[in-house]
DNA sequence: TCGCCCCTGTTGACAGTGTCAACATGGATC
DNA sequence: GATCCATGTTGACACTGTCAACAGGGGCGA
């Protein structure tokens, strides 16, 4: 799956097998900021080689976070199916999430960081897209809890869903960024797991409506 | 305050001196990731002079980030200072906090990101005891509007507290470090202050709790 | 007072990086 | 069959973080 080797097959083989040698290499590399000629040295080719596919170190790091937040999208979409209700949904993309940033922290790193950036600091649209995207299926979640009364959300009202989507994913977001640090002092993820669950109680609980939801 | 010269006074000097051309040069430059060579430049000394006072360049900038955390929480500590009462508390700590970000979005960047970090990942005990207290500027809060019954939180359980805590102070987080990035593309703030007061608004109700609160 | 040592700073070197320029090559196209 | 372009290579450049060796000078014990 993440084996990289020269270009062998048929058109854009080398981009994409650039794009693997850098996750693999990634995902080996406990935090450290990947060189480009190690990526081009991994994929067998010189280290000048890349520039014929990305014109940056900065836009081929974008294609590895973009593919990181598609990995992330088709997590927390199966996640969230299973459920019966969008609470347990919600719950069930709380897990999800926080694994998936768990599995591969140098990778979510990376999607959050600003390695990823052009020059000028802005985000390319692939990137910005994909992360779209994965924030699309917790948007999807929520209206479908509003809908059914279950979260206390005006599905009519954009700035409504928006707020909502936007608080819990930078919850998200915040929650991981901050707790892949403390993870590393803690021999087990047990403790992080009951945090895990408090949290996102406490999320769920606050998209609750006021007054009972539908009874039964 | 921020102009670098040659150590010139007593002790210490030039560890602030390059601490504080660091800070500057983080301020000026946009989301350019600075140099160890550049900031002894702008502090007047030689390339090596830093290695003196700090092990590392990762050490250099946890001590700039440290700094940052120390106004973050002097700035927080502030907005919330002159707030009747503890939902009202959070709301400007929020705000202040989001502006913090706002301010110096370089600064931001470097106190979450990972340039921060020794070669093994961890954190300085300085730089999280810096974050820790600013965090304890949000925990007091949330004690406070818990016992007045303001907020349903629990303050005899340590963990519902420490839950509330992360929670909201993960929003922060995650809001800032997604939204920094909208802002870019965005003529005026003003849809972004909308945004926040917005989340605001649902991290504040979502502490209120389920029945009524304490009358009057 | 002399001599030594350590603290702080400098100079110089080294491997490694991102990126640019110039060159090779081989398959598609006219 | 000649030509061109996409894709790759080699070589160079400025720059980086860090190590080693050296300089000076102020404090301190003899």
């Amino acid at each position: 799956m993440s084996e990289a080797h020269p270009a062998t097959s048929g058109t854009e083989s080398l981009r994409t097998t650039l794009i693997d040698a850098a996750a693999a290499l990634l995902a080996q590399s406990e935090a450290a900021s990947l060189s480009l000629r190690e990526v081009a040295r991994r994929a067998g080719v010189s280290h000048n080689a890349p520039y014929r596919h990305f014109r940056d170190k900065a836009e081929l790091l974008a294609a590895v976070a973009a593919a990181g937040y598609d990995r992330l999208r088709l997590t927390v979409e199966r996640a969230a199916a299973g459920a019966p209700d969008a609470a347990e949904g919600l719950t069930a993309l709380i897990g999800a999430f926080v694994a998936f940033a768990l599995e591969d922290r140098s990778r979510y790193a990376l999607m959050i960081g600003k390695d990823v950036r052009n020059p000028d600091g802005s985000l390319s649209p692939e990137l910005r897209g994909a992360a779209d995207r994965a924030r699309h299926v917790l948007r999807d979640l929520l209206i479908r809890g509003g809908r059914s009364g279950i979260f206390s959300i005006d599905v009519d009202d954009e700035d409504d869903v928006s707020a909502a989507v936007v608080t819990v994913w930078s919850t998200l977001h915040g929650y991981t960024l901050l707790e892949l640090d403390r993870l590393r002092q803690l021999e087990t993820t047990l403790e992080i797991d009951q945090l895990t669950k408090h949290v996102a109680m406490r999320l769920v609980t606050g998209l609750r409506p006021r007054r009972a939801p539908v009874s039964g």
